[in-house]
DNA sequence: AAATTAATTGAAAAACATTATCAATAAGGG
DNA sequence: CCCTTATTGATAATGTTTTTCAATTAATTT
């Protein structure tokens, strides 16, 4: 199932904004604020309201079609969104992300936190960060050269 | 050594901003933006200026005396930070955060997504979300009154 | 305890980001 | 192709964060 069809399914339309959000979303390797998106968009020469990027995004997000994610620093972004559970490596250096398929057993720490805290989870944010394979290989250049 | 101490050591002012941020979030049980402790300390009759809370979460942060936290919806707060590695579980419901030690393993998950992404991986942001014992005992009375 | 000095503050303004409103537009069904 | 209604976008209002810089204050020295 295409995103077309999630918004279909869920009674909403392919409108021509979310078309752009969701294109540009998929060409780009990295988290977008939602102006970088609406700044990027009229740069390849699109019309739109910033508007309808936030209401874009909102949307999106709810349908799981992006998620939002946070850079190392606490900034927050969009990057595409897979089905299923999954979770997502974002570069220190660059910020572009990758996603990772949702594996991890977190039961052992869930069972622990439970007793521990008397709270009964339900859910969990989990990113990781790192350094890309690209930018792996401008810093060990970087070493050799000095 | 307390939070005073490590303002100290590390060349900085135990100044009134900062430890009346620090005071507040030592009593407060969940996380807080930066004009909700603006507002909260004007209320109980303190004097300071906005300014002063961004500029005082921002250095209590990057000495880990405070941590930046998400909610479940998204929207970021500041916490108590405990000293060491450490996560927070918070609240769906009351958005009450707790925090617990970070005693997970992701070695197997690591290697893992090292493989598949070629990432290198170096640091990680976990976070729990389920609900508080006090509202497990408000759900359980109304699940009772229906 | 007073003087010294540099870090820190806060008021004001500027810059930036988000939300609300509502008439005009366009997507999708018939 | 037309109709209906979801959706858009211009504008304005609202809210948040950063910048600036003279005044203040914490900590150190006398
Ligand atoms: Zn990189
Ligand atoms: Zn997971
Ligand atoms: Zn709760
Ligand atoms: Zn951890």
């Amino acid at each position: 199932m295409n995103w077309q069809e999630v918004l279909s399914e869920n009674g909403y339309r392919v409108s021509e904004p979310r078309r752009l959000v969701m294109q540009l979303l998929e060409n780009s390797s990295q988290p977008l604020t939602p102006l970088q998106i609406y700044s990027a968009l009229l740069q390849s020469g699109n019309t739109l309201g910033m508007v309808s990027v936030y209401r874009a995004l909102e949307l999106l997000t709810e349908l799981c079609l992006v998620c939002l994610v946070y850079n190392s620093d606490g900034s927050p972004g969009y990057v595409l969104g897979m089905g299923g559970h999954h979770h997502h490596i974002l570069c220190q250096s660059c910020h572009k992300a990758a996603s990772f398929a949702g594996s991890e057993d977190l039961s052992a720490l869930i069972e622990k936190v439970e007793a521990d805290t008397n709270y009964r989870v339900k859910d969990h944010l989990l990113q990781l960060y790192g350094i890309c394979p690209a930018c792996q290989e401008k810093q060990s250049v970087r070493q050799e050269g000095n």
